[in-house]
DNA sequence: GCCGATTTGTCCGTATGTATC
DNA sequence: CGATACATACGGACAAATCGG
């Protein structure tokens, strides 16, 4: 994006993340950081905005902006509210190898219907796929994606990235998710294709999928072995959205 | 909070949920809006912005604002962005016992400060519990909380609730939350408590808090029975900021 | 394919309110 | 009490995407 906002935002992001603004310690003031960046109030506003959502920062009324950012390195691989699956593994220098095993299309059922939120008689390609890490099979994946929106797309192109795809030959790119996240007894069916090592339960993982259209495009089901996968978030109370 | 954003937020959060503006279709156009609320601009876009980053809305450039909000009725305790605890369980009509296991001030040594991120050397009240819901133990949960924040909180506060605690006696709100979710083998130490019915494997969530000073006060670390407990969030792509 | 109307997106300048020190 | 810093709100201008004629 070539928005000033943007651009402030995410150089004020590179200082917080290099250290020169550290945790717990105050950012500039508002008046400060318009001077520097020779922008109106707002516009800055609007940058800490996105850094506050992020959890990179809190405002403190009266006496400034708090960093809150914390550099931290996981021993999982972590789900975050940022990149794909195949970032998080690059990040961590994981060899990643996805493989479909199944992949077809369906027409909704009511029963479908009423787990998935699709209509009935909608017609949807139903993807499983299996993320193997470093040579563990840890990562089962069940995406139920309205056909319309992914024309003729091949089992190899799911096979690198069904989201890539969708962006690069479809023009489509992902707004929202919503998830739910639980610990759950396995299936027979998940359990078949992960390397469990005599657990009984996984993390089991619910997302629901929205583009850009705000249309509602993708229902999927995720099962993740114990220990080796782990998903992470950050709540900003309601009282705290002052910057936006 | 009286500010006309935060009134016009709640009003269209209440007609969205009420089916007035329904999942899937469009919100009236921002200068309806204004002129339905006699206000500017820019605080419309403020009250929007809330709803889109609590998934409620999906703004689509030249066509219009699309409501994302499905209502939807979960069969575990969900544990999400908004509420306490307490609350998430009151909804569902469930009763909540709370009991206080263990209850000690403690220094903070350099391996619980690898763990927790506090400083060596720092006191730290940590309080155990265990969360009983319609007669079963379900939820436990370890808090390391800065001694100098709590005061001279008591068992009997803690058994009642920690925030409502700090909140009405020491003027104290939290503003941040991260979150890392993942399943794991159970600790002896949790099976203890819990009734796990012969799993072996919790939800496990670790919690980093900051109150609305930007001050770390609180490491959390819960486990949760398998069935009973969930965890919910939003995702919002960097690219869908625009409302800010 | 173009034009104009509609709708969201970005940015500015200003004024005022409120909390902290 | 005054200076500083964040918070709310307004009004205006223009850019960019969409849609219908």
């Amino acid at each position: 994006m070539k928005a000033v906002y943007d651009k402030i935002y995410r150089d004020i992001k590179r200082r917080i993340e290099s250290g020169e603004f550290a945790w717990q310690e105050f950012l500039p003031s508002e008046n400060t950081l318009i001077a520097e960046y020779s922008c109106s109030h707002n516009t800055v506003r609007k940058a800490l905005a996105i850094l506050a959502r992020e959890g990179y920062i809190v405002p403190v009324h009266g006496k400034g902006v708090r960093v809150i950012y914390y550099p931290r390195s996981q021993d999982r691989v972590v789900i975050d509210s940022l990149g794909p699956f195949k970032n998080a593994c690059a990040e961590k220098g994981l060899k990643l190898v996805t493989k479909v095993i199944s992949f077809e299309r369906v027409v909704v059922t009511p029963e479908l219907s009423e787990i998935t939120d699709f209509d009935e008689g909608e017609e949807l390609l139903v993807v499983e796929r299996v993320r193997n890490i470093d040579g563990r099979n840890v990562y089962l994946t069940k995406n139920y994606l309205l056909a319309s929106i992914v024309g003729d797309m091949t089992p190899e192109d799911a096979e690198d990235s069904i989201y890539s795809y969708l962006e690069r030959e479809r023009g489509m790119k992902v707004a929202v998710t919503k998830r739910i996240f639980m610990s759950e007894p396995v299936a027979d069916h998940a359990r078949e294709y992960l390397d469990f090592e005599g657990f009984q339960c996984a993390a089991m993982m619910v997302n629901r999928v929205y583009n850009t259209e705000g249309t509602y495009f993708e229902y999927s089901k995720s099962w993740c072995s114990p220990r080796d996968i782990a998903m992470s978030d950050i709540i900003i109370r309601n009282g705290n959205l002052s910057f936006m």
